[in-house]
DNA sequence: GAATATTTGTACCATTTCGCATAAAATTTA
DNA sequence: TAAATTTTATGCGAAATGGTACAAATATTC
């Protein structure tokens, strides 16, 4: 069963291209702000094209968001490298953060699930759910790296993982809204520091 | 220089109130995908005169903005309550915020400001800026509760406040994200509670 | 009561929006 | 090379959008 040459007239293009082209166009502007033109201008691809290969504008941003999704899981599981100090592995986890919040054309761009999803999560029910198992996901990412760090002791036994998990979480989520909001790097530098401290306990 | 009363046909609409209504409109829907005509049935004013009375979309929806900042800044600063301990002060800081993300009439609306203008501020400079000095404001009244308390030996000497209020603020900024993606009124108390805890020291 | 000032309601306009119909183009299979 | 299949390009269209012109309505001031 192996896979053919499809027939019919090949594509023009490599969908995960588009699908991240699309992505930066719903960062700056949003989903309802974004329109087929701009994410047809951004893409080089006419509307019935976009149209035939993604389906809908909601379609296009679902797609956008699980690949932003992907990629984050990706990044966060490399910065989790049980081989480094849990304390470095948060460190790194909110530098790797920065580095894609501050990043962006006329401003910091922040996280593109919180900044984008949050706004039609109560519309959209597929949004929200996307938005929600997200966070979840890095959640639990984390969640398993501390309970490795409590079987070695490197976080006291009686650690609730679960929860401790969360509250790295929390940071990161601050770190994403007061990016987007102009903070200057220097004091999301400062917050993920303390942040780091906080979690892991200060030395 | 008493104020006359104005001459002219009078308002027969509260301007307070019309911004309430509008909030609630731009809340759930956020704000590109707000109509005037969602605004207008909402106000019960027609266009022309929201328009007279805060100009265009994007005025009376900074508005609605600015009026969520006070209220909430109103909230905060009562629950912020120097007679009481500061583990009560954020305890009761998160309690009222959990009762307004967690109202809504399809689901939960999370907070406002994050929720709505994150979406906006990159291309909405204006946004952008009411949103940033908003959360300073926050992070501001918990600083000064704070200073108090280490001024009181409540907190450490040696206590940073601007910084530890930045992580409470953070703790707030997470439930206000988590709420609008749908997770259950018991995981947030959950967080709530550890935030305390965490900012406060484990007693 | 007349003049003035402001608000309100109706209707409208120009633009943008999303989505699709249709046909040309490009490739595989027969 | 012909038939079949899929993608691309042009262009259309119906609906919704933000915003406004204009006149009627309602108050104050003179």
């Amino acid at each position: 069963m192996k896979s053919e040459k499809k027939q019919g007239r090949p594509r023009a293009f490599d969908a995960k291209a588009v699908i991240g082209q699309a992505r930066e166009v719903f960062w700056d502007r949003g989903f309802s702000a974004a329109s087929l033109d701009n994410l047809s201008a951004a893409t080089k691809l006419n509307r019935p094209s976009l149209y035939g290969a993604f389906g809908d504008k909601e379609d296009l941003y679902l797609d956008t968001l699980e690949g932003y999704r992907e990629d984050s899981l990706v990044i966060l599981s490399a910065a989790l490298n049980p081989a480094l100090p849990l304390r470095e592995n948060l460190a790194r986890i909110y530098a790797e953060a920065l580095k894609i919040y501050l990043h962006g054309e006329t401003a910091a761009r922040g996280c593109f699930l919180i900044s984008t999803a949050t706004a039609e999560a109560i519309q959209h029910d597929r949004v929200r759910e996307v938005l929600r198992r997200s966070l979840n996901e890095f959640d639990d990412a984390i969640k398993e790296r501390m309970e490795l760090s409590v079987e070695q002791g490197e976080l006291p036994a009686d650690t609730d993982a679960a929860t401790l998990a969360k509250l790295a979480s929390a940071v990161m989520h601050s770190l994403a809204v007061r990016a987007r909001a102009g903070d200057t790097r220097e004091t999301l530098e400062a917050i993920a520091r303390s942040g780091v401290d906080f979690v892991c306990g200060r030395r």
